[in-house]
DNA sequence: TTGTATGCGTTATCAC
DNA sequence: GTGATAACGCATACAA
């Protein structure tokens, strides 16, 4: 690797004036200047940034923790917090936690000894004390953390409108997938939905789900229409376990949306492509992700801030799974 | 922070026996050794990673650069090689290259500059000089380049299983859609299946699709039937490909798999929640990622290594767009 | 068995 | 305007 030494010597200065031409900080005479850059660009150096970083004693990394960057719901997340990381000259190091707060702080353990600058995390637990007694900016996305910053959909309104949507359309015997409840985010969502179907005095029911996973989709979804076959309406937690009760309602020879609607939460990329294409409640997963990066940006170069906590806003999005509205 | 110096104040020695202790290198005393470990202890003291990495001139970083997280194959491979590193205590710098020449180059610049070990790419073009020209050891996933250290599937069998699959269950006018051109184990399909095709004489159309993007799959599917409306089978490139296709089939009124079938490639956690299920061809993206990152952890630590290219196999995963077999 | 001193590549402070 | 040089936190060669 070349050094800021070898291009002193090639340049016939010292490595002061080296640093001082790359980082524009200081006097340096037009002629010089001109000779540092052609010794730059002819031994093609770049400034190790490792030896920045300690001296500096922070770096232009950013740590990166996902529960399960699998869960299809995620990379989206994950592509704008890079997207916009990127635009910024920051770098990812990035984990899946897998929820675990072993492996969290495991993570935020090394992403320390990385110098990291700060963190973004869709940790489920914000106020433990791996996150408050950091002294890192730490931007919480997906996640709520009252009063600290984070970034996250209106899961409560999204629950509504799913409730309201169903019930425009006609149906009568609801159902709701509760997601896991150590997630808040999910929990919002169920409220928002019971919420409103009690408010219109409507009639519904609840079967829980445990988790987010693949491979426990069909079990939820096979649940559902073993306790209430009745089922006339689905609010599922996200588009997964969506997916999984269409294929299951399909399975067991109901028509979607005729004999039962269904609908989503998140709106994966696949769900305009479910046949029949899965309505849902859009998130905007991408830019949250990007929100996310904006605003730990700001706040580890020290520009004020309004808001410290985004929320973003859902839409219904309106497919087939759902009756057209007159 | 609490630096090596501190603990070497702490427990009364200096920081080179501190190091000796925590790197378990060099004769120390034991008691000496009980003293240095209390205070690191006491001090919850770790390393800093950036000054080891400077001293060493090597970090305990990975590069792994993948063309998008957000096409739903890519997270398993990501995920692979993550849990592979992290059991082996190494993190990952994480990018999205769009496929970009410009994107990559930029990116293996800054794993360069954050003295990354080795690094894992999905590139297209594993010969570019960005490559060839590194001193790192690097690793190609799910992508071939000969003779230098790469996991990738049996594409060309792949393609082989789908079209047998395909013509054993009665297909007689079978499109294949070719993946696009630059990327080699797409080609290795498409050839694999016209190869199969064409040995038992059987007649095939193909429709050229030119990326494997969401937004891009309707298009090819809808050319597919516009162009070959008789078609009874269909080999589609990835599985996004095949749900796109399934889709607009179904769209079409026309029955699957009675009116045609349809094989996918990958086998994305997806694939079996689809209606009807979608028949595929599997890739083994999550053991491949956990193959790559094995294979660089031996090349980075000099382990002996017998086999720098590690073909995965792949299998038919027979599903409900395809007729059982009698 | 332990401590001192040096260097990893950079930036910043201070003389000149 | 420019150049020595100390310091960032750590690991090692060498001396003790």
């Amino acid at each position: 690797m070349t050094t800021i030494k070898d291009v002193a010597k090639h340049a016939g200065v010292s490595v002061a004036t080296v640093s001082r031409v790359i980082n524009a900080t200081g006097y340096v005479h037009e002629d010089t200047r001109r000779k540092v850059e052609d010794a730059v660009k002819e031994l093609n150096y770049t400034p190790n940034e490792v030896a920045r970083s300690l001296y500096k004693r922070k770096s232009r990394l950013i740590g990166l923790l996902l529960p399960d960057i699998t869960n299809p719901y995620f990379p989206q997340l994950a592509r704008g917090v890079e997207d916009r990381m990127q635009e910024s000259g920051f770098r990812l190091i990035f984990g899946n936690s897998d929820e675990s707060k072993e492996k969290e702080k495991d993570y935020i353990q090394t992403f320390i000894q990385n110098n990291v600058v700060g963190l973004i995390s869709s940790t489920n637990d914000p106020d433990s004390s791996a996150y408050t007694s950091l002294d890192l900016p730490v931007v919480f996305l997906d996640r709520i953390a009252s009063d600290r910053p984070s970034v996250y959909a209106d899961g409560r309104e999204g629950g509504r409108l799913a409730a309201q949507a169903l019930m425009e359309r006609g149906s009568k015997r609801i159902t709701i997938l509760q997601g896991p409840q150590h997630i808040r985010t999910a929990q919002d969502r169920f409220r928002g939905a019971a919420e409103l179907l009690e408010d219109q005095a409507i009639d519904y029911h609840v079967v829980r789900t445990e988790s987010f996973a693949f491979a426990d989709a069909e079990k939820w979804a096979r649940q559902l229409f073993d306790q209430h076959p009745e089922t006339d309406g689905v609010i599922a937690s996200n588009d997964i376990v969506a997916t999984a009760v269409l294929h299951e309602a399909i399975r067991l020879g109901k028509k979607v949306p005729d004999d039962v609607q269904v609908i989503g939460f998140d709106d994966i990329p696949l769900s305009s492509l479910l046949s029949p294409a899965l309505s849902t409640i859009r998130q905007p997963a991408y830019d949250m992700g990007r929100a996310a990066a904006e605003l730990l940006i700001a706040l580890v170069e020290g520009t004020p801030v309004v808001n410290r906590t985004i929320q973003m806003p859902v839409a219904f999005v309106e497919r087939d799974t759902t009756h057209k509205k007159r």
